[in-house]
DNA sequence: AACTTTACGGACCGGTCGGTAAGCGATATG
DNA sequence: CATATCGCTTACCGACCGGTCCGTAAAGTT
């Protein structure tokens, strides 16, 4: 028995990390094991491929990244929650933004990708915040939004080496009240009530 | 005599297209020069290291997208020529996507990177736009338009694959027009004339 | 004609990649 | 007490990685 000590979510953790930090390629299964002491070996026997643990941290991340969203109606808060949830955890943010770079030259697996009901999610509560929207329209909204949101959190890092730490720190705070701005700009709707 | 051909630019132009879709530790510089029938000593022998190529892409990077922003000094204008230049190469909204996820862990290499001037010319020309904004604020709108345009092309073939080409179409449609919109409400200045 | 330089290709290096096979100690079960 | 399963290790494997060494054909230089 393993008693207490869950391996597999450990690894899923490290792997987590690591592919946010290198991408796939860049991560080798060695590496992830060892940073739990293990070789590949044990790695191997826990996922059986590569792939297959790939897939597991990108189940993981899409429980999180919907349980982020939160049950709230209101496509204001669900940005607001998911903004908190990227900053807590860049990680997701960046394995989001390296999927949405490597998805599509990746091979058919049959499966659904993790990202479909998080952008339908999203896309619903914004139709339901702005009838007046397309489907179109409203996927276009939910994205720039998004992208602004993601592109920003990921890049933290790389800003904060070259703008240093207190310069951040102003920078930060302005994005996020840009980011509040405009998401009450983009959907609360102007003919339905404000308060709602 | 190499007369026409030449080798390195030709080099230079396959490794951008490789390193845009599979980042830099999924292309082996053998596969680089065989795209050109040439082997990887090829390669070697013009560029020293695969570091060094990597380097040459990001120059010639860097001066497209300068490029790209033209020399007006009106910044919806450029946010407008950077959003043709992203469609037209989406392999430069691909590797700038992936240098801001990357950039920070790679080695110091006492060079500046190439993204800073560009930032810089762009929230130079939102202060000018807006004399309003502390600097943090214009390199926050920015920030936040860019990573909307950037997003958005980067993911075009993943959200292709996902909702088809005509609902694409649709969707690019819409992503434009909210994008301009935005930019006109980001940047142009309430106090200042509007016709400027 | 002699020499140098440029632009490669072939062979090879040590190291790492993902993955397989076999075995070992601890625990659980019959 | 025998045996099976779990969790893991050591020992490998072939393929590929970036990079070096060396040769060589062609062009330019003197």
């Amino acid at each position: 028995m393993t008693q207490t000590s869950d391996t597999p979510a450990r690894l899923i953790d490290a792997a987590t990390r690591q592919f946010a930090a290198r991408g796939y390629p860049g991560v080798s299964i060695a590496s992830v094991a060892q940073e739990l002491g293990l070789t590949k070996q044990a790695l191997l026997h826990h996922f059986g491929t590569k792939d297959r643990l790939y897939e597991a941290v990108l189940d993981r991340l899409g429980d999180r990244i919907m349980a982020a969203l939160g049950d709230t109606g209101d496509i204001v808060k669900a940005f607001d929650h998911l903004l908190d949830h990227a900053g807590a955890n860049p990680d997701d943010a960046a394995l989001i933004a390296r999927e949405l770079l490597d998805h599509a030259a990746r091979a058919e697996t049959g499966r659904q990708w993790f990202l479909i009901p998080f952008l339908n999610r999203l896309t619903a509560l914004a139709r339901g915040a702005r009838p007046d929207f397309t489907d179109a329209e409203a996927l276009a909204e939910v994205y720039a939004h998004l992208g602004a949101l993601l592109t920003y959190v990921v890049s933290e890092p790389t800003l904060r080496g070259i703008y240093g730490k207190k310069a951040l720190r102003e920078l930060h705070a302005a994005l996020r009240k840009v980011l509040r701005k405009q998401a009450k700009r983009r959907f609360l709707a102007k003919k339905t009530a404000r308060k709602a």
